[in-house]
DNA sequence: AAGATGGCCGTTAGCGGTAACATAGCAAGT
DNA sequence: ACTTGCTATGTTACCGCTAACGGCCATCTT
């Protein structure tokens, strides 16, 4: 008979107390909790039953030492406010959850070094694999990626060198597409609206690739304002206050994310501009929220669910790899048009 | 003169590699790089030279196997896509970030299971503590916090029993106090708009509360509507318009958050309703977000980031803990009447 | 009947660190 | 000179678990 009450209160449960309520020894024990060995059908019943009645919760800091296996992969990115990356994180999930294979996450607010501390930390947990927004870092985190030796996967964007493998969208052809669309229905005078956030490459790349295509067809920016910090709403409207005062002949307003469009169409719709007649507007993201805006603006999505999947899939070694390491994915985002650009 | 490339290109380096490297024994390495016991400033600099060279990455699986102490905390919650819980992890990171403490996040998605599972995962390995959402949890999950010897933190709910500590407000009084407020501005026909989880229980209470201070008016829900998945700024405007079709006469919208709340404003306001006139609105958690709408919609907080510090603290023994543990600490939530309660 | 096979379980030796306890070296106290 | 008391470093014994291997016994082979 197993005795039904935790030997000492307070101290921690091993493998030793399940194997002596069992009556087995540790090893057969840990075959049992994981499944792995022959273990007759009677002794693994005797085994879990006394590990249940101990509430026993196995130590995988001790498993993982032996073992040198850790079912950890590390997931970094930027922000969680942001929208963006929680949905990322989703699909990533999606794809680990049946591997056995558990996201860690951490957040770095677009500084480098805080990525490299974080990055410093998960490593010394020896992860599986690491995903990482971006593909811009410190000297030291690419050489600590570099020397990991475990799969990289730098997702979200892949205009630039990753350390291995890459899953993303171009920015700088996002950019470009947006304004390509944008002048083929016929506006010229067009503003940007962005964060001002050095360490925002994506945002940055957009802009590069929307000059230059605007460049390309003679055309300037008219007219450009950044804000930082604050609800992205309400700056959205602030900015687009701030632009349309400044610079009233402009007839586009391009912003780096859905948030801040969604407060400048807001903005417009209240002042009784017409949206897509007078003023075109377009964002980014392509987030959900969208959905219930009084009208539907114009953006484009940055594939997130499957950036997500996909960087998991890596990880996982679901990928049928020809190349051992080091593939570079790019999804093509999709153009919504929404109501907000008029008919060519 | 040390060796600037590492000695095997794909061995994973350890201690060992680094005090070869530097000529003195691993204990010494390992005080220099945990900053612990005394050693000369000469020894340091060439264990730290040695180590940077190397490009050594300390494993905290096996320190945390020797010394076991994990500088972990489990933040276990139920969903990232909804604006509160980031919120909460930003207050707990702002706390546990100069405590040496770190936060690991689990996402359970409203349900028990997959929280338990979760936990279980957690507890594996051996944080420091954990800090959960909600009081509700399985028998086995309570057992296993129970179980743990380790600081406990329920959070965002006050109103049941806490395995161990609890921090958050009531929402059964949040409710209450909703509904005091739109009697008291004179609305009598109110209506209840939310969403469809059964494991919702801080909304559940808060409607709880809600219809329990109308009661005591003689007041019942003139109608009442609930959503699942979706998005939320969307579901507001077709739930909201399901109301208002099927009960002509409400005077008075409860949402059961500020997403849907944000929905119903913008819906009201477009199909030209006299809000807060002829319709009374209000919502629930004061996210950053309703800054930038057209009106304010009436709300309360429910203290986010005044939870994740709190909680951080206990975890963290920052608290003047005159009892051992198991304390609870109510949070005031403060009503903003915003522009869409008439005033009495 | 002797050997081969395979299911079931135990033993041993670490995994890579750290706590705790030596130990060596050297200045100062008496 | 001899203890005392540091400081700076090394030694030893684990932490809790698992890989790898070995042993035993029942069943199959030929």
């Amino acid at each position: 008979m197993t005795n039904p009450q935790p030997a000492d209160p307070r101290r921690t449960l091993t493998l030793r107390d399940v194997s002596e309520a069992s009556g087995v020894s540790e090893m057969t024990v840990s075959r049992v909790l994981r499944n792995r060995g022959d273990v007759s059908g009677t002794t693994r019943e005797r085994v879990l039953e006394a590990a249940r009645a101990l509430g026993y919760v196995p130590n995988k800091i001790a498993g993982a030492l032996a073992s040198q296996r850790v079912n950890l992969v590390g997931v970094i990115i930027p922000s969680l406010s942001n929208m963006v990356f929680p949905e990322v994180l989703t699909g990533i999930s999606e794809v680990l959850d049946d591997t056995g294979l558990q996201p860690v996450v951490g957040v770095t607010n677009y500084l480098p070094e805080r990525e490299e501390t974080v990055l410093y930390e998960m490593l010394s947990w020896r992860p599986s694999g690491v995903i990482l927004a971006g593909l811009e870092h410190t000297e030291a985190s690419r050489a600590m990626l570099a020397q990991a030796g475990i799969p990289i996967v730098e997702i979200m964007d892949i205009d630039g060198t990753p350390v291995d493998s890459a899953v993303g969208i171009s920015h700088r052809r996002a950019g470009r597409k947006m304004a390509e669309t944008i002048l083929a229905a016929g506006y010229r005078r067009i503003a940007f609206l962005g964060t001002q956030m050095p360490n925002d490459h994506r945002a940055k790349k957009r802009l590069a690739g929307f000059e230059e295509a605007l460049a390309k067809a003679g055309v300037a920016l008219a007219d450009r304002e950044f804000y930082s910090g604050g609800s992205a709403l309400l700056k959205g409207r602030e900015m687009t206050a701030i632009v349309l005062n400044r610079t009233p002949d402009v007839d586009f307003l391009y912003y780096s994310n859905d948030m801040i469009g969604a407060g400048g169409l807001l903005y417009c719709l209240e002042a009784g501009i017409d949206v897509p007649g007078k003023v075109g507007l377009a964002g980014f993201n392509g987030v959900e929220l969208l959905d219930g805006l009084p009208r539907k603006l114009a953006t484009m999505d940055a594939c997130r669910l499957q950036v997500g999947k996909t960087a998991a899939e890596i990880i996982a070694g679901k990928r049928p790899h020809g190349i051992v390491g080091g593939e570079v994915i790019e999804l093509s985002p999709t153009l919504q048009r929404g109501d907000t650009i008029r008919k060519a």
